[in-house]
DNA sequence: CATCGGTTTCGCCGCGCAGCGAAACATCCG
DNA sequence: CGGATGTTTCGCTGCGCGGCGAAACCGATG
């Protein structure tokens, strides 16, 4: 049991050589907030073509730094666990202890987020925990559909009939979020969803990060609709 | 203001750069402790030429990672500061606030030292201080000059007349210690003192590190020879 | 003053790798 | 099923840079 473990000459090496090229190190940055980003997104982040990403994060990967959760066709890339990430803050803030989570990525204080186009989140999970309770979400050997009392009652809060119909033909998954460990409607119906509500002005997109912020009638509307926030 | 200052990818790039190659590494490491080397000898621990070393040791200092002292021809280099020394501890040590100096070379428990091959520590700034006091040290146009009756001494301590007689004709060089910040003996003088030391058994090297270890009967000797080592 | 030893500069070679486009592969969609 | 999208693999090109030997530079040495 060695006291103190430093790294011996190689393993600094390896280490520093992954930070080395600027693309990588985008990415890293792009994922210090512990989101999970898909590799096409970091790829346009680091301002890449998708080829060299590709090779980027297989390095980021057999170095360890990274890890990878696939969902359909999509790869999501995070970092590996908080050691990595507590590595990286230190370079940046040599004596600081941490560094807080930039406000609008914590996930305590963001109650709401897209998982790649859908909403997730702590609304994201309410939403569909409420939903599938009353039955406006069925869940099916195809995935999850929306119901017709569903499509009624967002068409009473102001939907376009023909928006909220559409709904009805679209599949949407069972989706895990992240921080919540819990369920939320991905897929297509959940992006469908997600794209309307942002066009209603329920939700509102944050500039740069994915956060996504209700608005006070959004968050009028999702009472309404037997979505409800714990405080 | 701005409150954390994460570095850009450039930034964190170049850094990583720095650290991508072995033989920077083992330099890095090698001065992990706080001690200046000069070049060649970060050269052979890094196990590359001295053209090779030299490069890599001007990016390491144009980086900033390194901080170079001149001395006559050699050129010592150190970390530059305490934070490069922390950034590059936080890397193998995530959570740890500080890693303890090797015991070897910390300054508060390594009472002698080389500073290149002569005496330097504690030890080498009190034989310094004590011998210019009491006139077995002068200090001339041409630097520092042995005295006669300190030929004597050393010749009543048990040390060959000719082996003592020689210093005689050696120039002696002050030289400001690094961690005590005070006079002590380095050029021609200051290295055959400290050879003739370590024949005569006062001092021993540490196996893997600059520390000089006195042994009982050689700090006996200093006693003898009016230098006290605080407590 | 002639010499020696430590260090840097210069010129060259060769490897490693970042970048892209094209193509292959997988998945999802209506 | 056929088209669209996300991702990886492959092949290729070019640059960056680590390595060394030779030579230049400088201070120290006797």
């Amino acid at each position: 049991m060695s006291r103190s473990s430093l790294p011996n000459r190689y393993q600094l090496a390896e280490f520093g050589a992954l930070l080395a090229e600027p693309a990588r190190a985008a990415m890293l940055l792009a994922l210090m907030d512990g989101s999970a980003r898909p590799a096409g997104e970091l790829a346009r982040t680091a301002g890449v073509g998708a080829a060299t990403a590709s090779a980027h994060l297989k390095r980021l990967l057999d170095g360890g730094l990274l890890a990878v959760h696939e969902q359909g066709r999509h790869r999501y890339y995070r970092l590996a666990d908080d050691e990595v990430a507590a590595r990286l803050e230190a370079l940046a803030l040599p004596r600081a202890p941490r560094v807080p989570r930039p406000a609008g990525s914590d996930p305590a204080l963001c109650r709401a987020r897209t998982c790649y186009r859908h909403l997730a989140g702590e609304l994201g999970v309410a939403m569909c925990t409420a939903w599938l309770e009353r039955g406006w979400l069925q869940s099916g050997s195809e995935g999850l559909r929306l119901q017709a009392p569903a499509v009624e009652a967002l068409v009473g809060a102001g939907w376009e009939p023909d928006v909220a119909g559409r709904l009805l033909r679209l599949r949407g998954r069972g989706c895990i979020d992240w921080t919540e460990r819990r369920l939320h409607v991905g897929g297509p119906l959940g992006v469908a969803l997600t794209d309307a509500m942002l066009d209603a002005g329920w939700l509102r997109r944050a500039s740069r990060s994915r956060a996504l912020l209700p608005s006070a009638d959004g968050l009028r509307r999702f009472t309404q609709l037997g979505v409800r926030l714990e405080p």
